[in-house]
DNA sequence: ATTCTTATGATTGTCAACAATAAGTCGCCC
DNA sequence: GGGCGACTTATTGTTGACAATCATAAGAAT
């Protein structure tokens, strides 16, 4: 096609240096995008994910919105349901308790990882961070709270140098924020900005014994918090009740 | 919905139950298929994958291939390259590193889990699997080899009673095998039958401390096999080498 | 009035043609 | 003869229309 035969000599073919890019959102940012209000409970689970709700919302192509859908599925944060549309994945409690302890068995391991990788610039990050964290808190900035704390997690597993690991906490962490909405009591708090503050002390002191100590605990006391033996909306069986 | 027996008034209503799904393979099938292949070194790394290829080899439309891909994309089995086409991930040596440093991570916890959780039965049929995979080496069926040996793991992962952590597992699995047959060393077994065995020892008198030792062992040790000093294959710098 | 049936609308799933880009081939000029 | 540039081909990316399926609402019969 080359738009212009007689490109003489060859004044502008200057190669398009890496890519141009500048088209719209690529899939991987509007992803990103429902990624995040999930885990600010902005999507709350089971919210119908509309494809044409979502073209318009984003100023995509059906096409595109389909990958999305399908990657976020591959990270169990949305459900597709065959012929019936995408929805925001509504964990079960079997869920809830195996994304905690794959957590437990994950998250420990890379705070000892980052004590002994992380710079202090990283470490005064995570300070600022969770002094806003706190703040949002006392404000009664639920969302901003949430965000924050679930970022704390995702950002530690940075610096523990693991990008694997790291994208796996990512969306352990999106899944315990689905988690908190369904199960967790309205009465706790489970922005527990002073655990994260322990946290960063024992890391600050490079105390490699201590801190995956901490984080367990920490782990641990939100996961029992939950809710986990509540109204257990199991599927009744009418039949069954009624005796017929 | 309700099969109730009571519904002999509307004689042939009857809900499709599950689902008729005798159509042709879907995505997870097809991809499925390609993660085998992957993990038996049947499709080496680089190697590339054309839409069109796949679309025969499956009998799939072209558009359900590209899911497949997006799928096998999202799993970092394949790599997407812009315009260009698929292509079976070539892990680099940090890869390597990061992924056996997860899976030191991850698979002692598994082994601990699955000791307390797994049954007699499920044992007996590790312990086939490692009968059959020793065989296979015996035999020099390399292909069946390491399939048995990447499988004994996500077994093993399987038993612990965690499909979460088990996913984890199948995908580094997966790549470790891509990373064997890219940095393994011809010369030297990477099918550690033995060490299989002495892990389904520990497992089978229950000895909690010891099987999660031995499976530090043996990832450490086939990470050191590994030759991550090889020849470093580096983007070399033409201008820099001849000086220009 | 309730329930089952039927029709309608909306949404998802699929496919095929078209456009855009990259790779390979050939020819030309130096 | 070698390097460079343009053309051809093959492959990927995208769009749009069509088919299939499900949800909703209205209607008819008991």
């Amino acid at each position: 096609m080359k738009r212009s035969p007689s490109t003489k000599a060859t004044t502008d073919n200057v190669r398009k240096l890496p890519k141009p890019r500048i088209d719209a959102l690529g899939e991987r940012d509007i992803a990103e995008r429902i990624f995040a209000a999930v885990m600010e409970h902005r999507l709350p689970p089971g919210t119908k994910l509309a494809e044409n709700a979502l073209c318009e919302t984003f100023g995509a192509s059906r096409a595109r919105i389909r990958r999305v859908l399908l990657i976020l599925a591959e990270r169990e944060i949305v459900a597709l349901e065959s012929n019936r549309g995408a929805f925001v994945a509504r964990p079960t409690q079997d869920d809830a308790r195996h994304v905690f302890q794959a957590r437990c068995t994950i998250e420990p391991t890379i705070v000892r990882n980052a004590v002994s990788l992380i710079s202090d610039a990283q470490i005064g990050l995570l300070r600022s961070q969770v002094k806003r964290e706190i703040e949002a808190g006392r404000a009664g900035n639920r969302r901003e709270a949430i965000r924050l704390s679930g970022s704390f997690h995702v950002r530690l597993a940075e610096f523990a140098g693991n990008p694997i690991l790291q994208r796996v906490v990512e969306d352990l962490v999106a899944r315990s924020s689905l988690i908190i909405g369904l199960f967790g009591s309205r009465r706790v708090s489970f922005c527990s900005e002073e655990e994260h503050s322990g946290l960063i002390m024992a890391i600050e002191k490079r105390n490699a014994a201590r801190a995956p100590v901490l984080m367990l605990e920490h782990l641990n006391r939100i996961e029992r918090e939950l809710e986990l033996n509540g109204p257990v909306e199991r599927v009744v069986n009418l039949q069954e009740i009624f005796d017929v």
